[in-house]
DNA sequence: TTATTATATAGATAATTATCGATTTGTCAA
DNA sequence: TTGACAAATCGATAATTATCTATATAATAA
């Protein structure tokens, strides 16, 4: 049982971008190409490539050579745990479970 | 019962600079005025005043004013409902309030 | 080996944003 | 009113970052 550290500045940095979203909601909840993400998205590869390294550095993918591709998916652990600890530094009063109104 | 709804790259985009983690830290559980956070920080008065607006327009934080003084505090309701949305977007496989391991 | 495909990196540029000093606006007291 | 203080806005600059083209690296097949 070990707890997931996240500089939440550097975690709300990797998000704080529309193409990384769409790259994460893309793959998250599966593996995808490098070149799959290019032809979801309407950037050039090496821009997905450099969103991807950005996402990596924040740990919230991960990568998995296969071949000569590089299947990428969502660390959707880290990416929760880095919710909670923005919601736990900045939202005591409000268990997020209970954000609903 | 209303569904507080987030735009999830607005709200990333808000909390990602430190200067504005620590605004929202030093007014979470309080009401300060500019002047206290200025002291509290080392930026000049406009730097503060330029990201207590992109805090209230992400609604993160209220102003309040109390004669020559405004008032800011977290909307920690709102920070928590981002967090939410975050997860909820971005993590379904891992509910939140289960995330540490 | 060489050719082909997939991805990453380098370098340049454009866009965004953080910061500051100067000024304006707002509030209140004398 | 006027003066003083608090905060917001303006305009300029610096820093960061997103994007692209061109090229390099990696893996595989012929």
């Amino acid at each position: 049982m070990k707890l997931i550290v996240v500089n939440t500045v550097d975690f709300a940095k990797a998000l704080a971008d529309e193409t990384r979203q769409k790259i994460m909601q893309l793959c998250c909840c599966q593996q995808l190409s490098v070149n799959e993400i290019v032809e979801a998205l309407d950037v050039a590869q090496p821009t997905v490539s450099h969103h991807l390294k950005i996402l990596k550095n924040a740990d919230l993918v991960s990568a998995e050579r296969r071949g000569k591709q590089v299947l990428y998916t969502l660390n959707q652990k880290h990416l929760a745990a880095g919710c909670c600890q923005v919601a736990e530094n900045f939202a005591p009063e409000y268990p997020i479970e209970e954000v609903r109104e």
